[in-house]
DNA sequence: CGGGATACTTACCAAAATGTAGGCACTTCC
DNA sequence: GGAAGTGCCTACATTTTGGTAAGTATCCCG
């Protein structure tokens, strides 16, 4: 399909706007959230019982900056003890499988590097 | 192989260890030199070129920390002009091979992230 | 012999990431 | 009525990250 880009997307070039995307996707929380989320829809609050360890703030600003760019989506249910629930986008699920492979491989790998420091 | 860990790694657990090897794999630099070390061996300032943007603290840090970890080699020749490389370990090319994965997806679909931002 | 390259380290400083604490608006449960 | 839960936001403080500049020792190039 067409994609005549002009120029080839390069991680390795500091001014590539693939850079962000990947400073967003391998942020501390953005890496967990997406694994989170790869096991389904969850709430504001749930999610912060499955991430360990992360606090509401930067809770709130991840799941903006992931929406932002269109891997998750977020859905608020005007009701009255508020309701909202965040989901993976398509493009979410591919990036969640790359980083749970990622995850993944670290913990079955874990004693490997536990070794590693004497 | 035995193998009876007593407890399974876990990201999600905010004490897991293996949120420390996350923390270094996906770090700004450090995914970019595991990538740049991907395509062969490299020495200190060849890498410094290649990952555009690294400043030299930086890249010393990040690679101290990665060879820490065990998934870089650094060998140091002793010679006049200071001559140093770098290279993968077994495990590094491991890592390597998951974080090309990601990063390869996201230059592949740098457009739909672009298309999302209006 | 001055300048540049090599591979760092250290000191100092600015910026970004992250935590803590409190507030809001409203409900349900006790 | 009072406490807790929900989904945030804002202000403030600390921690981490990252950059700049300079120093080190030695060699090669012109």
């Amino acid at each position: 399909m067409n994609a005549e880009p002009g120029f080839a997307p390069n991680v390795l070039a500091a001014e590539c706007p693939s850079r962000q995307v990947l400073k967003h996707l391998t942020s501390q929380w953005g890496v967990l959230v997406l694994l989170a989320l790869q096991e389904g829809t969850l709430r504001f609050s749930a999610l912060r019982r499955r991430v360990g360890g992360v606090s509401e703030r930067m809770l709130a600003q991840t799941l903006q900056v992931l929406e932002g760019d269109g891997l998750i989506r977020r859905t608020a249910h005007q009701v009255v003890p508020p309701h909202v629930d965040y989901a993976l986008t398509p493009l979410g699920q591919e990036a969640a499988l790359r980083v749970a492979a990622l995850t993944g491989w670290i913990e079955e790998n874990l004693p490997a590097f536990l070794g590693t420091r004497t």
